[in-house]
DNA sequence: ATCTAACGTATCATTATATGATATGTGCGA
DNA sequence: TCGCACATATCATATAATGATACGTTAGAT
């Protein structure tokens, strides 16, 4: 089918197993067979034998009467074990919790995760959009401070290349789609170490976030804050949320 | 090899995948090959292909060096999809949000799954130990409140069945291990719709849970309080956590 | 510095195992 | 009532997974 991308230690039913379970998201949260041989373009009998095979491992629930797909609890399980093997998130768990009570916003941290952020820890301390408070979501880096001030921190070329090659979606009528202005955002954050972004994700969202360096000086991750604009100003953020999110961010 | 469960329509290799997947715990962050083939009893060969196809496939990193596999970003991802196919989290978050914001202590959903109880949500706002900070984590129903007031809404026969099969682990050198003492409270639980619990899996934490009710009246799952002993007493829970608990589970 | 053991990597012939076409059963809307 | 779309079950065939084996590499011990 696929050209094997490698053969003899790749297993073919594996990935097609994975496919199904990625077929699965925001968009689709329960899927019947005829549906999921559709989205992932598998044969309509080998959906048919991976979605029984992963209902018996207790991967996915059946509903008996609808018939449908849907993600089990076992989702949860995985995503509890990648938490205990990413340590940044056990290091900054704590002071994230800190710094949302002390600054009573929403708080995340932010990993990079090939072109994209994905939000690892999330602390929601005000309503908003299901995809803001829920973790795992991830946005194409560029278009977020938590990306811009962690590709800052890449050295000249590859800085260039990311902000020329990587990935950009609108996701508001007002998201950044022009690459110098991003450019230019990046250079402000490789001079401070921190960035601000308007309207990128959701309107009136104002996000603020600082670079956690690894152990090389290179940005893997962020410390991001999420507020309203309509209840903050420029001033009010720079004075009053800026200087712990510096402080949270160093201190991890 | 391990008697095929259903033939014809059970697809090994899936499910041998999934070992690997399942292998990753709290107690396993990072795992070898060598390892990875002890703990799910697979054959050295087919752990290496098995994994470098979760590799290829993105859903294990490997470590250059060490060689070591870890779970990627894409158990996230996973997780996140989950969270838009279960309706109950979607309805249950903006409430959550408001709930631990007006009482300033630790809230969950957890949910019922198997005999466990899993936590869908967490919003920590106290500093903790990290197993209670971040989400997935199950642990046995009937050894806490949220599980109790849950299994008490069962019809009589299927409560008792419960109390008396059901898993129970100690946790903490206090975890009720007493099944009669547990009936009790389950039964305390059916008349009021709350249940508290002390030092069942972390000391000095008190648990207070309301159930939250499926359109059949059976309990699927609850709202959960997570706080200190140290500094609440019974009186003041009673008074200042527990009305706005039942407000929330009901609203939910 | 040398040896050895443990582990990761690569190769290969063999047949078990996944495959997809087909047939049967079931529920829903016209 | 009919007919369609989908889920479920069966089966012969050859593909694709298997596990034994052999090679490379690293690390610890002597």
């Amino acid at each position: 089918m696929t050209k094997p991308k490698q053969n003899t230690l790749f297993v073919a039913s594996l990935a097609k197993g994975l496919r199904i379970l990625r077929a699965f998201d925001h968009t689709n949260t329960e899927l019947s067979l005829a549906t999921l041989a559709k989205i992932t373009g598998l044969d309509k009998s080998a959906v048919q034998r991976l979605a029984n095979t992963l209902h018996v491992e207790g991967m996915l629930d059946k509903d008996p009467v609808t018939r449908l797909y849907r993600p089990s609890h076992a989702w949860l399980r995985l995503a509890y074990a990648y938490y205990w093997s990413d340590p940044l998130v056990a290091r900054a768990m704590p002071k994230l919790i800190d710094l949302s009570q002390r600054i009573g916003e929403t708080v995340n941290l932010a990993e990079l995760s090939g072109q994209d952020i994905i939000y690892a820890a999330r602390l929601p301390c005000k309503r908003t959009i299901f995809a803001a408070s829920v973790p795992g979501r991830s946005v194409p880096a560029l278009s977020i401070s938590a990306g811009q001030v962690i590709v800052a921190t890449f050295p000249q070329q590859e800085r260039e290349d990311a902000i020329h090659d990587w990935r950009l979606r609108a996701q508001t009528p007002r998201t950044t789609m022009d690459r110098a202005k991003i450019a230019d955002q990046i250079e402000a954050a490789a001079q401070t170490g921190y960035a601000i972004t308007y309207d990128q994700m959701i309107l009136d969202e104002v996000g603020i976030a600082c670079v956690i360096r690894g152990p090389d000086g290179r940005g893997c991750a962020a410390v991001h804050c999420s507020v309203s604009a309509h209840h903050w100003d420029d001033a009010r953020i720079r004075t009053e949320i800026l200087p712990w999110l510096q402080d949270t961010a160093n201190a991890i």
